[in-house]
Parts: structure tokens; C-alpha cells; sequence
DNA sequence: GTATAGTTGACAAAAATTGTATGGTATGTT
DNA sequence: AACATACCATACAATTTTTGTCAACTATAC
């Protein structure tokens, strides 16, 4: 049971990008450097979230991502699954087979599609906002 | 975000064990066969069981496991933290470092701990005696 | 037109997971 | 005692997934 770390990158630089982006497009150089994440994976997981609809690309020189909705709407529930995509916690849910057997598996299946539930739950009740001020206050309370 | 075969295979076959001895050990052979899991594998993940004092082993011809304690004393969460070792989402958090400079990454790390707790609390709130009870109603629907 | 920076897809390296093989040890049965 | 059963343990191979890299392209500000 672990999160990708695309899953972390993803959400680390969405928190870097609100906490560094005054309504500028910031660049996903700054933000590779910055949070120590390879520049060409952090491209990849930034085509993800565009087309998710969570950032918005401003191309040439200056340019760089935006945030697509102010960041109290965004969901880190949203992030996650948008570059992790399935985010069932076993894979023969995606299937539409429905097969299940008798065997105890039929039983189980209940179990990580519950538990896939509440992971999502907990996801999507934190929005970006709340960790960028987290962040904030951090970052003011390590200046003293 | 997915749990691994390892864990579903254990709480399947602990499901199996439960249904099936009546008191009695029953052999990984039965176990492997009636849920369709790799025998070898399996004794690996019984191993681990036993070492987490969830089932105990009767060597010998006619011998196999049985339960350690009642299966509504068995969590669901112990079975797969068994199999699984490090029940956190993310790597970082074993390592007692405790690096965690002033980035975004700091931040996030609450969030993926208190994840990590939630699907803790989540499984343990989910006994062996549940999962065993829910498949003797499922047979019985099934029957008719 | 040149440099910046996003866009895309293919691919390689690394790690983790899953599964297999082999050789053991304990024990009940004949 | 011999034999069969079934657990015990470790090493290793196959596979899959994840992570990271490379190269070529497009848009745009200056």
C-alpha cells in the first residue's frame, strides 16, 4: 500500500506553484529546482494535469502553469487521481467482469472497494488551499 | 495507489482458513487450490502470519494452520500490515531522518501520514469474524 | 530569428512485485 | 524404519510497474 510518488511530485509542486505563482505562469524548471523533482517527469505529470483540467500552460519565454481555478477549489483527491488514474486499491475492479465466484475473493472484493471509497473521501476533503496556508504558516514559523 | 496481491491474497485465504476449519488445520494445498493462489506463495505469506501470531502451524501429514486466536479477536489490518511490513504510503516516512526542509514537502507529509492513518483505522475497524460471517451469507443466498 | 518553455511520444533503467525452484524439517501412518 | 504429508526457508527468476531520460516538435515573446 504505498502512493506513487508521481502522486507526491504532483502534489508537492501544485503546492509550490500556488505558493510561487502571484497570478504569473510559473515554470516548471523553477518548480523542478525548487522542489528537486527531474524536470522531464514533472513535464509529463503537468500534460496529465492540464488536460485534467487543474493547470493552464502559457507557452514561450515568460511563460510557464497557472492554475486553472483558484486553489480552495482544488482538491488534492483531484491531483492524485488525475496522475495516478485508477485509484482503486485492486486491480480487477477496473474489469467490468464482475466473474466472483463463490470463493472468499467475491467477499473481499467489498472490503478494498470500501476502503477505495474512503482513501478517495479523505482526499477530497483537503483542497489546495489548505495546504498551501499550512504551508505559509510553516514557512513564517521557521522565520523566527 | 493499489494494495498489493500479496494482501488480498492473505485475507482471501484467511477468509478460506476460517470457513473451512472447524477446528481442524487445513493445508495451504486446500487453501491454494479452492482460491486459486500459487502455493509456494502462499507458504511465504504464511510464514509471515505465523510469525505475527495471527495463525498457527501443525507440521506433519494432516497437520496445515489454524486460526491463533478467534477470528473476531483477527483485525483485517493486522493481516494485511503481516504480509505488508511498512503500512505507509509513502517511503520517506521509515527512515527516521526527518530531513523535511522548508518546501512543499514538508507539508505534504502530514497528508500522506495522516492517510497512512486513516487506512490503518479503516482496516482495523474490519474483523477476520466480519468478512467470514458476509461470505456464510453470501453461500447461503447463492444456494437457493 | 532566436531563445524560452510547453507538448508529445518513445524508450531505458531501476525497483518492486509476483511467482518458482529446491532442499530442508517435523510428524503421523503403515 | 520407511514413507508420505505438509510446513519451513531461502534463493532466485520472471514480470510488471514505476521512475526517469531522450529527442523532436510547437508556440510565442523579444
Amino acid at each position: 500500500m504505498r502512493l506513487s510518488t508521481r502522486a507526491q511530485y504532483a502534489v508537492r509542486a501544485m503546492v509550490d506553484l500556488s505558493l510561487h505563482s502571484e497570478g504569473r505562469p510559473v515554470s516548471l524548471r523553477e518548480i523542478a529546482q525548487r522542489e528537486d523533482i527531474p524536470l522531464n517527469y514533472l513535464e509529463q505529470l503537468f500534460n496529465r494535469l492540464r488536460r485534467g483540467n487543474i493547470v493552464e500552460s502559457v507557452r514561450g519565454p515568460g511563460g510557464g502553469y497557472l492554475l486553472a481555478r483558484e486553489s480552495a477549489a482544488i482538491l488534492v483527491g483531484e491531483i492524485v487521481a488525475t496522475v495516478e488514474e485508477p485509484l482503486t486499491p485492486v486491480s480487477c475492479m477496473d474489469k467490468g467482469k464482475g466473474r466472483c465466484t463463490r470463493t472468499a475473493a467475491c467477499t473481499t472484493h467489498t472490503v478494498w472497494e470500501m476502503l477505495g471509497e474512503r482513501i478517495r473521501n479523505f482526499l477530497d476533503s483537503i483542497t489546495l488551499e489548505d495546504l498551501v496556508s499550512e504551508a505559509r504558516r510553516r514557512i513564517a514559523g521557521a522565520e523566527q
